[in-house]
RNA sequence: GGACGAUUAGCUCAGCUGGUUAGAGCACACGAUUCACAUUCGUGAGGUCACUGGUUCGAACCCAGUAUCGUCCACCA
C-alpha cells in the first residue's frame, strides 16, 4: 500500500496535479479518445456546449453549480463509451460588460466613455474582457471541468461574428429583419434601447391625477404622468360608452395646456376599459407602447415631448429641458392653479426598470432594427420532423412546434408551459443597441437628400465596395449572437466534421432565469438558420441562494467564492454539496455544513481504501488485480448482488438526468453499507478480499463523475490491473 | 389580472410511475472506541407529511377546494 494513505486526504496535494494529468492525456478531446482507442469512432455522441459565462469578472456559486451538473453528465457519458464533447467558451455580454467597464473607468479616472472616444473605449473593454476570460477559464479548471479546451470559443470572436452577419443577412433577405420607427423601450441611464425581456418591474407609490385639458374640454382623463400629456393627440373611449358617444370623431383645439397647444381628437377604441378611471384615456402616441398602437389604428399624429435624457423637449418655457419628474409636478401645479384638477389619489403601480442599468425605462419613438416573429416565410429545410420544406411558417411557429412536439425535452417539464405561454405573447424583438461594444449591425447606408428613413440601405456580410456608404453605428443585442451558440461553436456555416458529428447537441444546462433570453433565442436561431433543433434536452437548474434564501448579490455582500470553498474543502466536496438532493428547477440554499460533510466523505473514501488495500494486497486469494474466487460465501454473494442493484439504480438515475438522486444513493451506500456494514463484517472473515476490492473499485467508478479528483487519485494508487488506464476513461460498470 | 411552484423531524431538504413500521444531512441526548477513519462508530429522542373533503384494498404522492409563502408573465392610462 502506498504510504500516501497513512495521512488524511488532502485535496490541495491532489487536485491541480490530477487536472494536469487529465490535460496531458488529451481525453477531454473526443478525437483523442477515438485515436487512443478508448472511444469507438462510430459511438453515439453526447455533446454539450457550455453556457458561456459573461466575461465580466469571476465565476460565482451559480456557475460552480452549473459546471458541476454538466461535468457530471459529461464524465458519466464518457465512461459509458459515448463520443463525448463539451465545448468551452465565454460571452462578451455586450450591455453588461459595457456598463461595468464604463463604471470602472468612471470610478478610477473620473471619465465617461465619451471622454475616451469609441475606439479607445472599446479597446479598454477588450482588455478587461481578456483578463476576465483568463480568470474564468482558470476557475473552470479548478472545478475539474472536463472541457475540450482545443475548441474554445468566444461570442465576439471572428468566427462567431461571421455567423452573426450571415444570419442577419439571411433574415434581412427573408424579410424577417426590418427597420422601423416605433415606440421602443429606451433606457435613459444606459443610453440604449432594450428589448421587452430586459424590462423589469418594480412596485412603487404614485399619484393618479384626474383632470381636464381645459374648461371647454368635455371629458376628464386620469394619468400618473401628467408631463406626458403635453404630447397627447387624442382621447380614446370605448365604442359602446354612452357617456362619451356624442364626442367621438370631434377634434378639440386647446390653446393653452401648461403652455402648449394641443389638438385632441376623440376616438373610439376597443382597448379602452370603460370601468377604469373616467373611462377615457388620454392618448400619448410617442411615449407609450399601447398609445402608439392606438395611434396606428386611428392614424393619429405623433408628438414627441421627451428626449433620450428623459427631459422635456416642448417649447413652453416652464417645461423646456426639465426632467420628466420635475415637469410632472409643474404640470400638476398648473392644473391645480387652473382649477382643472379633479382628483389626486395615491396608488401603487409597477414602473418599468432596465434590468442592467436599473434606470427607469422611457418609451420613445425611434428608428430601430427588429426581428419579426409573426411574418410568414417559406421553410427551406426538410430536417425538422414536424415542419416540412416549402411550408409557410413564422419564427413563432418554429419556436413553438419543436417544444410542443417534444423534439426538445425541457426538464422539469412544468417549464414547457411557461415557455409556450411566453411564445404565444411574443412581440417583435428589438435587436439594435446604441452601445459601442458588440457585434456591429451589418448594414450600410448611403445618404439620401431626405430623412434617414429614406437612405439607401445595403445589408451584407462584407462591406459594400463602392464609395459613400456608412455602417450603422449600432450594435446587436447580445442574445442575437448567443442564440447561435450551439452551432456557431461547431463550425457552421461550413460543413465541418464537428457540426456533423455533434449537432444537434444532446444536453443544455442553463438556469431557468434565462429560458426566454437564451433558450428561446437558441431555438429560434437554430431552427431558422440551420434547420435543426439546438439540443435534445434542456435541463433548467435553479438558483443558488444564501442560507436565508436571498440571492447572492454585491449589495448584500453575501457572496461566497467557489474558489474559497475549494481551498477549504476541496473541489470534490463542493461538487457533491452542489449535486446531492438539488432537483431540476429548484432553488437551493448554499450550506457550508453540507460542503464540510462531503469533505468528511472524501476522507471516508480515503480511509476505506486504506483499509481495503492493507487487508487485501497480501491476500493469497487476491492475485494481481482481481482474480475471482471459485466460490463465494453467502455474505459475499449477498453484498455483490446488492452492489449490482446499486449499479442498475445509479445508472438508471443518470440516464434520466436524476444525478441528484444518484449522488445521494452513492454517498449513502459507500458510507453506511460499504464502510459500516461490509467492511465491519470483513473483520470477522465473513466477507472475502475479492468482494472488498470489487466494491471499492467499482464504487470509485460510480463516484467518479461526482468526485473526479479523489477517485482518480485513489485509482492511480491501486495495484495494477491488466487494462490500467485513467479512471476518467475507464468503462462504467454494468 | 394570469400561470406555476413550495408547504414532510429543531434547521436544510429527498421521497422517481400511489404499495410494509415516512428518509437523509446537520443539530440534539446517551454510550463506545489503542487494532481503516475523532473528518469515527453504535443507540436514541424527534413528524396529524399545511388544512378540508374525495377517489382507492391502500394516499406524503391522484382529484377538488382553502390557507400561507415564493417565482414568473401581463399590466389600467
Amino acid at each position: 500500500m502506498n504510504d500516501i494513505f497513512l495521512s488524511p486526504y488532502d485535496p490541495k496535494k491532489t487536485e491541480d496535479k490530477i487536472y494536469e494529468i487529465w490535460l496531458d492525456s488529451g481525453f477531454f478531446n473526443p478525437d483523442v479518445c477515438i485515436e487512443k482507442g478508448v472511444t469507438k469512432k462510430d459511438a453515439e455522441h453526447f455533446s454539450i456546449v457550455l453556457p458561456p459565462p459573461n466575461a465580466t469578472g469571476t465565476l460565482h456559486m451559480g456557475h460552480a453549480f452549473e459546471d458541476t451538473i454538466q461535468d457530471v453528465m459529461i464524465r458519466y457519458k464518457r465512461m459509458t463509451g459515448k463520443r463525448t464533447l463539451w465545448v468551452p467558451g465565454t460571452d462578451h455580454a455586450a450591455t453588461a460588460t459595457h456598463a461595468k467597464v464604463e463604471k470602472m473607468i468612471q470610478k478610477e479616472e473620473g471619465k465617461n466613455r465619451h471622454d475616451l472616444g469609441k475606439e479607445e473605449f472599446v479597446k479598454r473593454i477588450e482588455k478587461f474582457v481578456e483578463e476576465s476570460r483568463g480568470t474564468i477559464l482558470n476557475q473552470l479548471r479548478k472545478m475539474g471541468s472536463s472541457l475540450d479546451w482545443s475548441r474554445e470559443a468566444f461570442t465576439l470572436d471572428e468566427k462567431r461574428n461571421w455567423v452573426v452577419k450571415t444570419i442577419f443577412k439571411k433574415m434581412y433577405d427573408d424579410g424577417l429583419i426590418y427597420r422601423a420607427y416605433k415606440v421602443v423601450n429606451w433606457d435613459p441611464k444606459g443610453q440604449t434601447t432594450i428589448s421587452d425581456d430586459e424590462v423589469e418591474y418594480e412596485e412603487r407609490k404614485a399619484t393618479m391625477f384626474t383632470f381636464k385639458y381645459s374648461h371647454d374640454f368635455p371629458i376628464a382623463i386620469s394619468t400618473t404622468r401628467p408631463e406626458t400629456k403635453v404630447g397627447d393627440t387624442a382621447v380614446a373611449v370605448h365604442p359602446t360608452d354612452e357617456r362619451y358617444k356624442e364626442y367621438v370623431g370631434k377634434t378639440f383645439e386647446i390653446s393653452d395646456f401648461a403652455g402648449e397647444k394641443l389638438s385632441i381628437k376623440v376616438i373610439a377604441d376597443e382597448s379602452v376599459d370603460p370601468e377604469f378611471g373616467t373611462g377615457a384615456l388620454g392618448v400619448t402616441p410617442a411615449h407609450s407602447q399601447i398609445d402608439w398602437e392606438i395611434a396606428q389604428r386611428h392614424n393619429l399624429p405623433l408628438k414627441q415631448v421627451i428626449n433620450e435624457y428623459a427631459r422635456m423637449t416642448v417649447n413652453a418655457p416652464e417645461l423646456k429641458d426639465k426632467k420628466t419628474t420635475e415637469a410632472r409636478e409643474i404640470v400638476a401645479q398648473w392644473l391645480r392653479d387652473q382649477k382643472l384638477m379633479i382628483k389626486e389619489e395615491e396608488i401603487s403601480q409597477n414602473i418599468s426598470i432596465a434590468d442592467r442599468s436599473k434606470g427607469i425605462v422611457e418609451p420613445l419613438p425611434k428608428l430601430q432594427w427588429f426581428v419579426s416573429v409573426n411574418k410568414e416565410f417559406t421553410y427551406p429545410f426538410d430536417t425538422l420532423s414536424n415542419i416540412k420544406k416549402g411550408e409557410k411558417v413564422t419564427l413563432k411557429k418554429l419556436m413553438m412546434s419543436v417544444v410542443e412536439n417534444k423534439n426538445i425535452e425541457i426538464i422539469p417539464d412544468r417549464f414547457e408551459k411557461v415557455y409556450t405561454n411566453w411564445i404565444t405573447n411574443l412581440r417583435d424583438w428589438c435587436i439594435s443597441r446604441q452601445i459601442w461594444y458588440g457585434h456591429k449591425i451589418p448594414v450600410w447606408y448611403r445618404k439620401s437628400a431626405e430623412e434617414a428613413e429614406n437612405d439607401e440601405v445595403y445589408c451584407g456580410v462584407e462591406e459594400p465596395k463602392e464609395e459613400g456608404w456608412t455602417q450603422d453605428p449600432d450594435t446587436l443585442d447580445t442574445w442575437f449572437s448567443s442564440g447561435t451558440w450551439t452551432f456557431s461553436t461547431l463550425g457552421w456555416p461550413d460543413d465541418t466534421d464537428d457540426f456533423k458529428n455533434y449537432h444537434p447537441t444532446t444536453f443544455m444546462c442553463p438556469g431557468y432565469e434565462i429560458l426566454f433570453f437564451w433558450v428561446a433565442r437558441m431555438i429560434l436561431m437554430t431552427t431558422y438558420a440551420v434547420g435543426q433543433i439546438p439540443f435534445k434536452t434542456v435541463y433548467l437548474h435553479g438558483m443558488v441562494r444564501d442560507l436565508k434564501g436571498r440571492k447572492f448579490s454585491k449589495s448584500l455582500d453575501n457572496g461566497i467564492d467557489p474558489i474559497d470553498m475549494i481551498n477549504q474543502f476541496g473541489t470534490d466536496a463542493l461538487r457533491m454539496s452542489l449535486t446531492v438532493g438539488i432537483g431540476p428547477g429548484n432553488d437551493s440554499k448554499f450550506d457550508l455544513a453540507k460542503v464540510k460533510a462531503y469533505k468528511n466523505f472524501a476522507n471516508k473514501i480515503w480511509n476505506i481504501t486504506r483499509f481495503v488495500l492493507s487487508n487485501t494486497e497480501n491476500s493469497p486469494r487476491c492475485h494481481l488485480g482481481l482474480e475471482k474466487p471459485e466460490t463465494f460465501s453467502d455474505k459475499d454473494s449477498e453484498y455483490l448482488k446488492e452492489f449490482e442493484e446499486l449499479i442498475r439504480d445509479v445508472t438508471a438515475d443518470m440516464e434520466s438526468y436524476r444525478f441528484y438522486l444518484a449522488a445521494e444513493k452513492l454517498y449513502h451506500y459507500v458510507w453506511h453499507t460499504f464502510a459500516d456494514k461490509i467492511i465491519e463484517e470483513s473483520k470477522t472473515g465473513a466477507v472475502g478480499p475479492y468482494t472488498l476490492r470489487y466494491i471499492l473499485e467499482n464504487s470509485l467508478k460510480l463516484l467518479h463523475p461526482f468526485m473526479p479528483f479523489i477517485t482518480e487519485e485513489i485509482w492511480s494508487h491501486l495495484p495494477a490491473t491488466p487494462d490500467k488506464k485513467l479512471l476518467m476513461v475507464t468503462e462504467w460498470p454494468k
